[in-house]
DNA sequence: CGGCTTTAGTAATCCGAATTAGCAGCCGCA
DNA sequence: TGCGGCTGCTAATTCGGATTACTAAAGCCG
């Protein structure tokens, strides 16, 4: 068989066999009857015929030249896609992104080629590739004000899932309200007896801390305890709370309640008899626990979802408001009961 | 600011800043420097510079055009890429895939333009985008035989992770040796005394279960009792091997064989000392154990990176052997022991 | 029958980059 | 002074398909 038997076909190809121009085979394939191109149902016919049996396909690139879109959703994701440490905060994520561009009949093309670094990666490096998508999405707790700033600054359309404020321009994005959930469940507490709560984590940096600290605060004042956790053992953090006469802790980071569990079973400190642990939101480090913790989840598939969909519209100037926060998945759980001698 | 200030730069613009032709940035970009291009280096900062100052990239897509290299490798899933029941076989595939990527400078496409309809996706409907991609890796516990037929009379770059025969034709692939793997535990259950052993599960189908029976039986012998498990409650199969007072019990899935332990514990079925239990790879169903099955596990991730690093052989054509089986990793676990009054 | 419209189709051009062919200008050498 | 060879660069073409502009032929009307 010579080399090039299965060479790829054509359009000119299948003019040749239903002898027709190429333009008409191309207006066939786009179903095209303006005025401008009227084709009689024989020649068209005739076309067709030739299209099933060669199975021709068009190639999608060349058509990407004279079209606009691509079908291509473009996804970075600042860490890995695919982490080996599988919390697979991320996953629900994707399975909401997935969902959606499968019923729009798009493509992902995950941009792997922007090497992580430091554990982040960088969209814009040396040859950058997001032109190859029509639009993209953007995953990652932290995302880089400059590379936001820059996204806008080149009218690239792209929606980041989970709020971003710094970029000297509004981003879009979709996030998860978290300031309202962390108050509603600090107002619940207090609505228990709880007096005594303090708020355990980061509280700032990205946005989504930010906010959950704010979420608390609102609720219970400006002057309530709040203890970090990093680089702290979970043993430090329950001293501390103990010391404090906490009746309730508010976890930004469920990893880091679970911990806080494991600490005080350790030391026979009952949760929630003792002490009342609230988580935050989701895991964001892989963290097993099966505990049914009272707090709220968040709604990280239909965030993928309502991504695509908020992309897909202001790829077709349809989007009205670019900035969309999801209300979180409030749990009861088993964490949380009114403190002791209330 | 005008609708199209930022419309995107071409190497016409780029030429006209540095006043030369567009040919010779397309030289100057793509570093030629045989005869019938020499710029000197005098000509050549110059156009650098202007592409460093406007931060020009080249639409990937028209390069596609021209040269045969796109930097794109295709990831086609039969079934979700981003399962929500996630029993997430598929993860540790795709977490090699994306490293071996990323060393490559290759983005990844995941095709999921291509529908799912009954629980599949199908390679070639009605417009597929295979030619995006450079190349493309299959995924997926059953790939239907005419559709790797086509991609190979098509003469389309592939490999399938997973064994696969029947195509027609000569399919690469980088799959498990579940025979040897099979076989070898087989053995060693032997040689600790164990006579009356089954197999457990469907056996045929895909080319990994017929692998595993094939092993099973060439340790075992070929009349060894084969019990399926389809549509059978775990209860029922364990029933059977009691009755058949077998000792050793050799579970092509995973997920079964934790089925069948939990339904071993409930009727007070002591795991391994009335029954062992080996697990012959992992769970392609949702299932949760922190169970150490005595068996083996499929060495995912490895074959992820030898799958890309396959096709990347195959594209620049010094793949030699196109078929590739990695061993299985063989764990001794604590559900295999000599068989009562052995 | 001549002019006008509609029909059916095609030639030419474009998208953005890569590549091929080739053109001026200059040098060196016989 | 004439010719071959080198240098530095560009015009033209190509990839595959979409689109625009246009033409040839047929149909219609008065």
């Amino acid at each position: 068989m010579p080399d090039k038997a299965t060479a790829r076909l054509t359009q000119r190809d299948i003019a040749r066999l239903a002898k027709v121009s190429q333009t008409t085979v191309s207006l066939v394939l786009n179903n095209r009857s303006d005025a401008s191109a009227r084709i009689p149902a024989e020649t068209r016919d005739r076309v067709l015929k030739v299209i099933r049996e060669t199975g021709y396909q068009a190639d999608p690139l060349a058509r990407r030249m004279t079209k606009q879109r691509n079908q291509i959703l473009g996804v970075f994701t600042y860490e890995s896609v695919f982490p080996s440490a599988s919390g697979d905060f991320y996953h629900p994520f994707l399975a909401g992104i997935e969902d959606r561009a499968e019923r729009l009949g798009w493509d992902l093309l995950l941009f792997t080629s922007a090497p992580v670094t430091d554990g982040h990666r960088r969209i814009f490096h040396e040859n950058n590739r997001l032109r190859i998508a029509d639009g993209c999405l953007l995953l990652g707790r932290e995302i880089p004000a400059d590379e936001l700033a820059r996204l806008i600054a080149e009218d690239y359309p792209f929606v980041s899932v989970g709020r971003r404020d710094d970029a000297g321009g509004p981003v879009p994005y979709v996030g998860a309200d978290y300031g309202t959930a962390t108050r509603t469940v600090a107002e619940r507490a207090q609505a228990l007896g709880h007096r005594r709560i303090a708020f355990v984590g980061l509280g700032e940096g990205a946005e989504s801390s930010a906010d959950r600290l704010r979420g608390f605060r609102a609720a219970a004042g400006p002057r309530a305890p709040h203890l970090p956790t990093l680089d702290r053992p979970p043993g430090e953090v329950l001293d501390d709370l103990l010391d404090r006469r906490i009746t309730a802790a508010f976890v930004e980071e469920r990893a880091d309640a679970i911990a806080l569990y494991a600490a005080a079973a350790e030391r026979g400190i009952d949760v929630p008899r003792d002490l009342s642990v609230v988580a935050l939101g989701d895991a964001t480090r892989a963290a097993a626990s099966d505990l049914d913790f009272s707090g709220f989840h968040v709604p990280r598939r239909a965030m993928g979802v309502r991504a695509v969909e908020l992309l897909e519209a202001v790829l077709s100037g349809t989007a009205t408001e670019q900035q969309l926060l999801l209300p979180c998945e409030l749990t009861d759980g088993i964490t949380l009961t009114p403190p002791e001698g209330a």
